[in-house]
DNA sequence: TGATTTCCGGAGGTTAAACCTCCACTTGTC
DNA sequence: GACAAGTGGAGGTTTAACCTCCGGAAATCA
């Protein structure tokens, strides 16, 4: 039996081209699907929206760690980026609170972003990005606290929570009145100063009885 | 055919002994289990906590509406009442701090009732109870800014965002460090005072690296 | 233009988790 | 001790996800 080849797809040869423009389909429907629903959204779902057969999203990726690494490295690196942009700030306050501004913004338009930033993340590529994170809170806190205008008895482990806060009443009200979540976050930001003359302007208004209500009754189930 | 008598179990007969005692030992599980797993705990979890055979639980209680009721509804008039009693502060914003403070222990102590209480309720009596705080959460809102230390900018709706925000950060650290909840509603509240001069001194500290790592690496489904 | 290789779709087998019913047996009560 | 009342949990059902497999379609090659 001569000349037995190779049968890898070792060092890849290219895609055929039908293939090619499938990967890309299922890419962004992964990506939409993810976003708002978050990383566990059935694989189902996934090739629906991407108008593909399950098969072919099984053919290109093998399991659902693969498609999230192939999604999220870049996001997550954006997010160690934005964390050493913010101690650039001449004001280390001014670089805390856009800092989290920036984190919260990705998190509530990105389900799968923040429940990867919050821990769902296993090992792998991401969750060592991630980890990255650590020492540069630590960072900006330092230097939000030095500024003098965070309060002293601030904590790098706040800062998760704070996020987590804010970005549960992002998601509570999302459907409904995307941008709410700002509010929240500078009645957060007022109480988090040391101390201040008055309210900062809120550039968002509350939700009004009606969005309140349609909150409420359109909760998810965990999710 | 004579006497056919009637089948109801019209105007209830009491119940033989051993089913009254098997009906307080499903009440009991089934308050534990929704308190910690909520509303949605499985009927065979319920049984399972009893030491009771489903069928056993499905005769005496055969929807778990009926099981809710039976068991929420006491516990929303408390939550009433505690609305009540806040407004009797002196200071209207003593009641709306002293309001929050109560109502979100009661939640992250019960998920259940939190679930309740943020829209879970269909319909049923103890939606009608919930419903009731509606009045009354304006008026304490409304007071507290008639005494001059709640932002003007403060809606009622906001007070329900509130607590979600803070149940989130109870519900994420709770089973590490189920206290951690105050240290956030302190600095809420911080962010709610019209001005203030430094930050109001904290009962908690923050969560330990390790109990974030825990945290983090423990949240629940969704779900 | 075949011939050949690669890729596709989605029916369908599998597992898991909840649901609820049913009835042979046990227990309490009169 | 007879008989009504109550029990437990095996098992049928549904739902929702998982992932594989293979006949046929599409791209590429010669």
């Amino acid at each position: 039996m001569p000349d037995m080849e190779e049968p890898r797809r070792s060092e890849h040869r290219p895609l055929r081209k039908d293939a090619r423009e499938n990967r890309r389909k299922i890419l962004d429907a992964a990506s939409d699907a993810m976003s708002e629903l978050g990383l566990s959204v059935p694989m189902e779902a996934i090739a629906e929206r991407a108008g593909v057969g399950v098969g072919t999203l099984y053919r290109r990726f093998p399991s659902r760690a693969e498609l999230v690494e192939a999604l999220f490295e870049d996001r997550m690196e954006s997010i160690v980026e934005d964390a050493e942009a913010s101690l650039d700030f001449e004001d280390g306050w001014e670089g805390f609170a856009w800092f989290l501004e920036r984190i919260i913004s990705r998190q509530t338009r990105d389900r799968a972003l923040g429940e990867l930033l919050m821990g769902d993340a296993g090992r792998g590529r991401v969750a060592a990005i991630r980890d990255r994170l650590g020492p540069l809170a630590d960072k900006i806190v330092e230097r939000a606290k030095q500024a003098g205008r965070l309060r002293p008895d601030f904590d790098t482990t706040d800062l998760v929570m704070v996020q987590k806060m804010v970005c549960a009443a992002g998601a509570a009200a999302g459907d409904v009145k995307p941008a709410v979540w700002r509010r929240y976050l500078t009645i957060l930001l007022d109480g988090l100063t040391t101390s201040r003359s008055g309210p900062s302007p809120q550039e968002v208004g509350p939700l009004s009885d009606d969005e309140l209500y349609r909150t409420m009754h359109s909760a998810p189930g965990r999710r």
